[in-house]
DNA sequence: AGAGTTCAGTACCGAACGGTACTTATCTAA
DNA sequence: TTAGATAAGTACCGTTCGGTACTGAACTCT
């Protein structure tokens, strides 16, 4: 009921998180983005309530789409294809061949005035999220055998985590696919046999 | 000759590198900067030209101080202890007990807006050329003997600059010295013998 | 067709941004 | 003591920031 929006908020909310991965949260201005948006002031507001909403909607979408792997990562079958599939991962979601180079929680807020205190620390809780998951993951494989008893779980996701964020600064330095992906086979040189 | 200056400006230049260190380079707002240096903003513009030379000004100061590990441990005898040296300063570095949390050369700029491009760019290089002198100490030290003959040295430096850099973006996300240095010795593990 | 509802666009809000003229104060050299 | 030079402080510059009334336009339901 009323008039139909005329533009896809879908399409929309996908440009909006591009600028927010490629910018940062404070370095995206309202201006920058509704022109990417191809929307005006108004309707941005209306659609997505104010800057701060709409960034978080994009990293939602961010979660559902490039950083899926880190989901996906955890169904693998064993720790160490876990901790393969999760740094693999990690390098096609920060050098995706038309997209903007880098990791949207990463580089989205890591330091900020205290206008963008909220968001910085909801992508602290998210990247942390990530670790407890991979050390939740990790804790079940020695509970079946696919890591030594005398591992310990949370350190390795730490590692894993760790060799995640500097793929993630290494991206944004320019790195390739290529590179990267030596660096994850160097990292998973000390993996527990 | 003239009016001597009132403040400190070694001093001052310390407190805004901490307020770049926290807050990023664009997250500095001239405010918040000249209010922690204890000047105004017309005595800021006459000693250092304007915000991107303070930055700059800064950085060379950080480079000389908290990161001056970098360039130590390229002196350390040999392979192994200069990438222990590396990561344990990185470690420091990134967890000083009075000051911020995480490395200023990480979140003063990952991303940003177009006003702060020449500072990203900045950002990047010394990234980078931190990674090109370890790559030159691993690769003296393959001739030395200390590496094995096989190892390769700019994908050991890769992988220790991305090490440092993850631990740069844990300790911005809370973790403390002593959970770093385990994800140090874990990242140690493999290591060429 | 008319009423009610929602969207799009313009024009604007106060605040904060980085940066600067201009005055006043404090020093040195002659 | 005076002239020249430099620093400090105030008050301001134009621009951009995120955010919002207000006016029309486009739809659905009765």
């Amino acid at each position: 009921m009323g008039r139909p929006r005329e533009f896809d908020i879908d399409q929309a909310l996908e440009r909006a998180m591009r600028v927010f991965w490629a910018r940062g949260y404070e370095g995206a201005s309202l201006a920058e983005l509704t022109g990417v948006m191809g929307i005006t002031k108004t309707s941005m507001y209306a659609a997505f309530g104010n800057k701060e909403q709409l960034f978080r909607k994009a990293l939602e979408r961010y979660g559902a789409g490039p950083a899926a792997y880190v989901t996906r990562a955890l169904e693998e079958s064993d720790a160490r294809a876990v901790a393969l599939a999760f740094l693999c991962g990690a390098v096609c979601a920060t050098t995706p061949p038309g997209g903007p180079s880098g990791c949207l929680t990463v580089q989205g807020a890591l330091a900020s005035s205290d206008e963008g205190r909220a968001v910085r620390d909801l992508l602290v809780d998210w990247r942390n999220a990530a670790g407890v998951h991979l050390e939740e993951r990790f804790r079940r494989a020695v509970d079946e055998g696919d890591l030594p008893s005398g591992a310990d779980p949370r350190r390795l996701a730490r590692f894993i985590m760790t060799t995640a964020f500097g793929i993630a600064v290494q991206a944004a330095n320019g790195l390739g696919p290529a590179e990267l992906e030596e660096i994850v086979d160097t990292a998973m040189l000390g993996w527990p046999a």
